[in-house]
RNA sequence: GGCGGCAUCGCCAAGUGGACUAAGGCCACGGUUUGCAAAACCGUUAUCCUGGGUUCGAAUCCCAGUGCCGCCUCCA
């Protein structure tokens, strides 16, 4: 079995092999924290995140670097337009330090809550602003960028190989309708390595050319290679950012290093809303804590991966009630076999389902292999929670190893590949407060109903014993009330 | 305009030229089970956008057409 990835830079699908024998590192571009992470992140993150742990389970030592953008974003990408923290910090009367950490706070939260495994390390821009310094140094000093004004731009046209990984072309670029013209850059396609600060602008740091900051393609060369050395083996992001961000970051990084900066590219697709794209300006975008009102988190996560993580992904709620329904029925069997085991004596050694659970094991890996295939995956969970549920219905004796196996197999592939499958089931999903409400609405009713008809020895019955339990009952003339008590 | 992607059952969605008379989920219908339900199980539903081509063989490759979508603004 060959673990193999589509390769964004060869459009191919290639065996992965790290550099380094055993090791993987990856990078993976992270979130710009300036304001509560949607579902776009979700698809993201939680994609990677199961790139990660299949890595692992492979037996590879992963390194997984995902930084934090806290500056040099701007609103445009042509090197022009505001600084979005700064803009977001100044509308919402917040230092930029404070509203990063809001939102990088908001941003974990959320993640958690997806069952994400935290990076290794996540980086943030501002705190290596010597490291991205050093690295416009090194460019300027090898001819590859220019000071203008304040400013140092990349020089393009000093880097042959750029527009490798995006399919474009210099000259096309060139005429651009939409990018203005600057006239510091030499080339209307140079890009910015540091810019100069304006005199109100508040984010900024002395440098070599002045008070400035870093433009936002600097700083994943320069955190990338201090934490996971030039060359990279996997390098993820959403394929929005293949250009110009990616493209940006091959020409400053293989410039500077004279090396390949990434093996393996790997994109992940968009996420749509009813069909349309979802963007600020559509009014259309949903952030997770709004999507986790309605549905749970697992299930967003469980949706996310029954589509590929290089396919477009339609968030709508018949869609999600749908997944909603599918991992119900997953978590439906495990939690029956778990129940099972709890009763079963634990009185035989050997498994009867051994073989099977190695067929659907293999099946499962080999979806994994083909590029991180989660939908194929997925089904092969299905097809033994099928065979499972016919076990756990028939009359046949089943021994504990056996339940045991299968607990295994879903905790392992289920949960720690997938990270669909939580190692202790929740009976309910709602609240228990909640719950204990609804029952004592159906008793209360219950009891109601038999006083109407003048049961009175059941309908005291029912008060006695809830009495017993801690649990008054108050009949009012038209109504009935209850309340906990000390017994 | 430039670059890229997609089109598979009512809906969502896998599919690595031959075990595809096409996985899995949701929905629907029929059945088994049940005191009735629920849950569960069994069964039913597609020749893969259209038209050509390559091949012994194509959902899978090539060409043309049609229709969607994305990136090049905001945005992972």
């Amino acid at each position: 079995m060959t673990l193999k990835f589509y390769n964004s830079l060869t459009k191919k699908k290639e065996a992965f092999t790290p550099l380094h024998e055993g090791i993987v590192n990856i990078y993976v571009c992270g979130p710009t924290v300036y304001d509560h992470p949607h579902i776009g992140h979700a698809k993201s993150y939680v994609s990677f995140d199961v790139i990660v742990r299949y890595l692992r389970y492979v037996g590879y030592k992963v390194r997984y670097v995902q930084n934090i953008t806290d500056v040099g974003h701007l609103t445009d990408n042509a090197d022009a337009g505001e600084d979005k923290i700064l803009k977001r910090a100044q509308r919402e009367r917040l230092a930029p330090a404070e509203l990063v950490e809001i939102y990088t706070r908001s941003y974990f939260e959320d993640m958690d809550a997806l069952n994400n495994l935290r990076p290794d390390i996540s980086p943030r821009a501002t705190a290596h602003i010597p490291e991205q310094i050093e690295l416009v140094e090194k460019l300027l000093k090898k001819g590859y960028a220019y000071e203008s004004n304040g400013s140092v731009y990349f020089d393009v046209q000093k880097f042959s190989e750029y527009g490798k990984l995006s399919g474009r072309k210099q000259e096309e670029l060139e005429a651009g309708a939409r990018i203005e013209i600057n006239p510091e850059k030499r080339n209307p396609s140079d890009f910015a390595l540091w810019k100069k600060a304006e005199p109100d602008h508040i984010m900024r740091w002395k440098s070599p050319w002045g008070e400035g900051f870093p433009g936002w393609h600097l700083e994943c060369s320069a955190m990338s290679m201090k934490y996971l050395g030039k060359t990279l083996d996997i390098h993820g992001g959403g394929l929005e950012n293949i250009f110009p961000h990616h493209e940006c970051e091959i020409a400053q990084s293989e410039t500077a290093n004279k090396l390949p900066f990434v093996r393996y590219w790997i994109h992940n697709n968009m996420v749509t809303v009813n069909g349309q794209k979802m963007g600020k300006s559509l009014g259309n975008f949903i952030t997770l804590k709004d999507a986790f009102k309605k549905y749970h988190p697992l299930t967003i996560r469980f949706f996310i991966l029954c589509t590929h993580y290089r396919s477009p992904l339609d968030f709508s709620n018949e869609a999600l009630d749908a997944a909603d329904k599918g991992l119900e029925r997953l978590h439906n069997t495990i939690k029956h076999l778990r129940e099972r085991m709890e009763y079963t004596k634990d009185d035989s050694t050997s498994s009867s389902i051994h073989e099977k659970l190695e067929y659907y094991k293999k099946k499962f890996l080999e979806a994994m292999d083909e590029d991180i295939n989660t939908p194929g995956a997925i089904a092969v969970l299905f097809d033994l929670s099928k065979e499972v549920n016919t076990l756990l219905d028939s009359d046949k004796e089943i021994n504990k190893k056996c339940l045991e196996d299968i607990d295994t197999f879903y905790k392992q592939l289920g949960g720690n590949i997938l990270g669909i499958i939580p190692d202790t089931l929740q009976s309910e999903q709602k609240s228990e407060a909640e719950t204990l409400k609804n029952i004592m609405d159906v008793l209360i009713g219950t009891r109601n109903e038999l006083r109407k008809a003048k049961q009175w020895q059941l309908s005291d019955f029912i008060r006695n014993k809830l009495l017993e339990i801690g649990i008054a009952l108050d009949d009012k003339p038209d109504s009935t009330t209850w309340k906990k008590i000390k017994k």
